[in-house]
DNA sequence: AAGTGACCTGG
DNA sequence: CAGGTCACT
């Protein structure tokens, strides 16, 4: 079952932004199908002409696994019935919603590994949204619709599989509260709901009294994993806007957005990405993403399986701190980024509190850079990175020898020339205001749109004019050291 | 404050 | 040489 969210490629270029370097982890699982993890849960993206297609192909898995693993979380929300058992008592029973013709049948709940095509078959031949959320002002529409054939622009699509909301999971609802807390996201009436710990037992029973209960339920859980995505792609921020905003502010980019339009900031989750960009130091786009892939399917958790692209979550950090975590990423060709790995992972859960990368994001710019600086392997670049992409500093623009070349190429920036050897701090801040200046406070997203047409532009033109340029490097920062 | 080399690996 | 960082000069 495929859901739409009305969109244009001015909004989101699906597969140029899966595949410009911000994100490491998005599989093509089929021809025009993207596939990952986002908060623990599974979703396969398409698009259309006119609209970004989802659905979340393993959630029953998910589910299952989630609550098998996690009674720890759910003891937390002791004033909601009981707990495992009667949640996955619920899962295992057999539901049928009358017009709604669900057919749910669990299995086992332990093998997930192994059923490509296992037992959880799902039909939802209806499960419409409600309207509820036309308050909502993002800039682009955000109605949805469900649809059992995504359009004709799409080719072999999976066959997904769905269930309707049978619980709420408790683990699921804290992953929730942190990404409806946003300022910036306007909230919807589900999320205020989250927001104050409802009592899921009995909204239940008030909702079982005046509609049918596969309707709501489908419709409700819908609403949650369509606002993840809201919120992991920023669609509340009118993309439109800043485009025509940074055209009128710079002829270059006037020229390249035309060809490079929907490119946006992903908001990613910190961990990830901070070790993510730990491993893109000095190294290819094709080893970064095969050494991201390596931690998750090493180190994380299987959550499930698309067109036979096992997926996983991205390990959290006390997975990484193990005495022999460093040498056996070395044995899979992490290089001495090994050692910043477990050295950060280290800090991160020994030295840290619970949450401290997500808490930077109500934090100061400055503050981030200092904090993130201090773990084994980051410096400037790899802050900024992690403070535009997972942080919410949009203004931030990541200076990397691409953008230096960009800058000595396209823009005119004193003392940036061809001459240029080291790329200094000073000389960083110099870039980075000179194109906050030039873009105001989303700078970082317009920095994308030129980092994209750049990496485009060296791939789909093979033979560039590669002017052997020295290309400089280096620079210097306090002494910071393993421990 | 700015400059150097080393550091892993593989496309 | 690749979307750097670290330790020293």
């Amino acid at each position: 079952m495929w859901r739409k969210i009305p969109l244009t490629k001015a909004d989101i270029d699906l597969k140029t932004l899966l595949t410009c370097g911000q994100s490491f982890t998005w599989k093509e699982t089929s021809p025009n199908i993207w596939s990952n993890v986002i908060g623990n849960v599974v979703f396969s993206l398409s698009q259309s002409e006119n609209a970004l297609l989802w659905c979340t192909p393993c959630r029953d898995q998910n589910e299952i696994k989630n609550i098998s693993q996690l009674p720890s979380i759910t003891r937390n929300y002791s004033h909601a019935r009981n707990d495992n058992d009667e949640i996955l008592g619920e899962h295992s029973s057999s539901l049928s919603l009358g017009a709604n013709h669900i057919h749910n049948r669990i299995t086992n709940s332990n093998d997930s590994h192994s059923h490509k095509d296992n037992g959880d078959t799902v039909i939802i031949s209806k499960c419409p949204f409600s309207e509820s959320d036309s308050h909502s002002k993002s800039p682009v529409s955000l109605k949805s619709e469900t649809l059992t054939d995504p359009g004709n622009n799409i080719s072999a699509l999976p066959k997904a599989k769905e269930s309707h909301n049978r619980c709420r999971k408790r683990q699921d609802k804290s992953d929730l509260l942190t990404n409806f807390k946003r300022k910036t996201t306007k909230m919807t009436a589900l999320s205020n709901d989250l927001d104050s710990e409802p009592d899921y037992d009995n909204a239940k029973k008030l909702k079982t009294e005046s509609e049918p209960p596969g309707h709501y339920y489908c419709a409700e859980d819908d609403k949650i994993y369509e606002q993840k995505l809201v919120d992991y792609f920023q669609l509340g921020v009118n993309l439109s806007a800043l485009y025509k905003q940074w055209s009128s502010a710079d002829k270059h980019f006037q020229l390249i957005s035309d060809r490079f339009p929907g490119i946006r900031i992903m908001r990613q989750d910190p961990t990830e990405n901070l070790f993510a960009f730990i491993c893109s130091s000095n190294n290819h786009v094709s080893r970064i993403s095969g050494m991201v892939n390596k931690l998750s399917q090493k180190y994380g958790t299987k959550l499930g399986t698309v067109d036979g692209t096992d997926l996983y979550s991205f390990p959290t950090a006390d997975k990484l701190t193990g005495s022999k975590v460093e040498s056996h990423l070395r044995e899979l060709g992490f290089g001495y980024r090994a050692k910043y790995i477990v050295g950060t992972a280290k800090v991160l859960h020994k030295e840290r509190p619970e949450g401290f990368l997500n808490s930077l994001r109500d934090r100061p710019y400055e503050e981030c850079i200092t904090e993130l600086t201090k773990f084994l392997g980051v410096g400037r670049k790899v802050a900024d990175c992690v403070a535009l992409m997972s942080l919410d500093k949009s203004q931030v623009v990541p200076v990397d020898t691409h953008v230096l070349q960009i800058a000595i190429r396209d823009y005119s920036i004193p003392g940036v020339t061809k001459n240029t050897r080291s790329l200094t701090p000073a000389l960083h801040n110099k870039i980075g205001k000179y194109f906050i200046d030039l873009y105001g406070d989303h700078a970082g997203w317009a920095h994308t749109v030129l980092f994209a047409a750049d990496l485009k532009r060296f791939s789909d033109h093979k033979p560039v004019s590669k002017k052997t340029q020295s290309a400089p490097k280096k620079k210097q920062k306090p002494a910071k050291s393993a421990k």
